[in-house]
DNA sequence: GAGTTTGAAACT
DNA sequence: CAGTTTCAAACTC
């Protein structure tokens, strides 16, 4: 099964799942988070290639170590890294290490077991693990599956189990005591939640199955909204993070909004279903079926969540026998641990400054791809041209459902205003658009309809788009933020990150950066001969030319347009009269050239008036004396080539 | 539109 | 870190 490319794995922002906010979280919200935790349809979790993740038949188990890196876990991902070792089979097998995603790693192997429906994640040492380890003897994790659901209890501070809600196996795999469940099968979540709040936390611990009559409305609630998905990452609490994604639709485009990023992620992944590609027990027969869609409730593991149609398997570059990847699931869902074949890429990014969209799909050359992530421009971009590469080269088609939303916050400035603004087309020759003079690369959007020459800034070249990243930001970890940020604290005025340097300009030239972001140079600036400071002369001279200059402009279009619609009204109810013949003038002399004449007319008049000095009620005269001109000449022209039509029969 | 100026980014 | 080169945008004519 293919799965994640292992170099963009790497390449995902931490703020997917950046939960570093939640780190000072209350144990008690941090199990409410958690049990709102992803397992919507699937999680993604990719592996290292020396220890594959086992095939998990019906008896056998897979034993998964979830690896922790130096990131603080988030909710779940932490508690499990406190779990202790935890073995509920005899025929457990340990050693197999998942990671995920490169940028979060947990340490916690973990057995899963299709026979009992139980996943066991059990701890190892981590370098969070040592707090933790103070409590790990009273704390594990284990992930229970009970026919449909998948109950991840926590025995420790709370010893609230958190319950995953997972489709009915239908396979052998089927116990007894859950034989009654599988009759009754329970809806699936689709909202995952990672770093955010939800109160979607259907409790239905071990010794009992009852929801409360508000968790069942949450839960109905979550199965009502089943068309899309919502998806929260980082941050806690806001709503404002919230990403509606289209589910069930063809293209497996997920739109991810990370907090106190611009950029959006859509996450594209091609994953099998389960109905098509479970394999109950036994070995597999060829590559495809190879890759098993495994649930597993990986809980915070990743934020990741493949939506998957059942053909998509057919569309993944199918792995050899031979793979590592591994992917087990149950049948009659879509949930599933997709686990990469790839080893995991050496280089480890700092997510927390994002790459200008770290696209994952399947880029020419690229090799096992699993989802991307684009930044959002190019969601937008999305929505209006077809997703040609994707399409042609992974299967994937284009989505016409992505939907945008509204941006958060960045720096205190709104996005809105920081981003809706027409994007300049960049006229990049050498650089490939690959390099921060390329405006579009250092703003994280692909080139679109730009001037560019042999621009590799698009989805088709994301290998070396996504090296160049990197390079980047091996340079400048910060290179992807904006340089415009809020001043110290305090401060309410924005102010450039790094400061200019300008020497020639004074500052008060698009050249520099200052000027150009319209804020004043600060303190950091290393400018010569600055000019573009509060009480500069030459500022609040060419501040007010600016001004001026922008209102005059808006005033004319405001008084070409009011002239416009009142003109064009007037000539709409009266139909005037022709001096020679009586009849009635068609509209359709009167026409957009008329119009537009006559405005052309009334504003000479009103300009000469103003370069005259006249007095208003003058001027007012003179234009309404103009006006009664034109009107003259188009009635008279009417009238005339109703006159010529009629003399030729027309 | 071509040529020049400018300063950030990249390179050494 | 400093000096130099490269680059693309801003600007001028």
């Amino acid at each position: 099964m293919d799965v994640v490319s292992p170099e963009l794995n790497s390449l995902l922002p931490d703020e997917i799942m950046d939960t570093e906010a939640m780190e000072d979280m209350p144990h008690s919200q941090a199990h409410a988070l958690s049990s709102g935790v992803t397992l919507a349809e699937e999680t993604l979790i990719t592996s290292t290639p020396k220890e594959p993740a086992l095939c998990s038949s019906a008896e056998n188990q897979v034993p998964l170590s979830i690896s922790n890196k130096s990131t603080p876990l988030p909710t779940l991902k932490r508690s499990l890294a406190t779990s202790t070792a935890t073995t509920k089979t005899t025929d457990s097998v340990t050693g197999t290490t998942v990671s995920t995603g490169g940028m979060q790693k947990l340490s916690s192997p973990f057995t899963i077991s299709a026979a009992n429906h139980q996943i066991i994640l059990n701890k190892v040492a981590s370098a969070q693990a040592g707090e933790a380890a103070k409590s790990a003897a009273t704390s594990h994790q284990v992930i229970k599956q009970e026919g449909q659901k998948l109950l991840v209890r926590t025995i420790g501070k709370s010893g609230q189990p958190i319950v995953l809600q997972l489709p009915p196996t239908g396979s052998k795999a089927a116990v007894g005591q859950t034989s009654g469940d599988l009759k009754t099968q329970t809806p699936q979540f689709k909202v995952v939640t990672i770093g955010g709040r939800t109160e979607l936390k259907p409790l239905v611990g071990g010794t009992t199955n009852q929801m409360t009559t508000l968790q069942a409305q949450q839960l109905k609630t979550v199965q009502n909204i089943k068309p899309v998905q919502s998806v929260a990452v980082g941050g806690v609490g806001g709503s404002q993070f919230k990403t509606i994604i289209p589910l069930a639709t063809q293209p497996n485009v997920q739109q991810i909004q990370v907090p106190g990023s611009r950029f959006h992620y859509v996450r594209l992944v091609t994953a099998t279903t389960a109905s098509s590609t479970v394999q109950p027990s036994g070995p597999s027969t060829n590559s495809v079926q190879t890759a098993k869609p495994m649930i597993v409730s990986a809980g915070a593991v990743r934020m990741s969540v493949p939506i998957v149609p059942a053909q998509s398997v057919k569309q993944v570059a199918p792995k050899p026998l031979t793979t590592t990847a591994q992917v087990v699931s149950t049948p009659q869902t879509q949930q599933r641990l997709i686990m990469p074949a790839t080893p995991l890429p050496q280089i480890q990014p700092n997510f927390t400054n994002l790459p200008p969209g770290t696209v994952l799909a399947p880029a020419p050359g690229a090799g096992n791809v699993g989802y991307a992530v684009v930044p959002a421009q190019y969601v937008t971009q999305l929505q209006q041209t077809p997703f040609v590469t994707l399409a042609s080269s992974s299967g994937f088609q284009a989505s016409s459902s992505i939907q945008t939303q509204a941006r958060l916050p960045l720096n205190g400035v709104s996005t809105t205003e920081s981003t809706s603004r027409p994007r300049k087309p960049c006229n990049c020759t050498k650089s490939q658009c690959l390099k921060l003079y390329c405006d579009c690369f250092a703003n994280g959007e692909f080139c679109n309809n730009c001037n560019c020459n042999n621009c590799f800034n698009n989805l088709e070249h994301e290998t070396e788009r996504l090296k160049a990243i990197k390079t980047c930001l091996d340079r400048n970890p910060e290179a992807f933020k904006p340089k415009i940020g809020k001043g110290k604290e305090g401060e309410s005025d924005r102010r450039h990150s790094k400061g200019c340097n300008c020497k020639r300009s004074g500052c008060l030239k698009n050249y520099c950066e200052c000027y150009e972001a319209k804020i004043m140079c600060s303190s950091i600036c290393k400018c010569i001969g600055c000019k573009n400071f509060e009480e500069s002369p030459e500022r609040k001279t060419l501040m007010h030319l600016a001004d001026a200059a922008e209102v005059r402009v808006q005033q004319q279009t405001a008084a070409k347009t009011k002239l416009s619609s009142q003109i064009s009204d007037l000539l709409m109810r009266t139909t005037p009269v022709i001096p020679t013949g009586g009849g009635r003038l068609p509209y359709t002399f009167v026409t957009k050239e008329v119009l537009e004449a006559t405005c052309e007319c009334l504003l000479e008049r009103a300009k000469r008036s103003e370069q005259t000095h006249q007095p208003q009620a003058e001027a007012e005269r003179m234009i309404l004396e103009e006006f009664g001109h034109c009107l003259m000449r188009i009635i008279s022209s009417a009238g005339k080539a109703k006159v010529d039509c009629a003399s030729i029969n027309c």
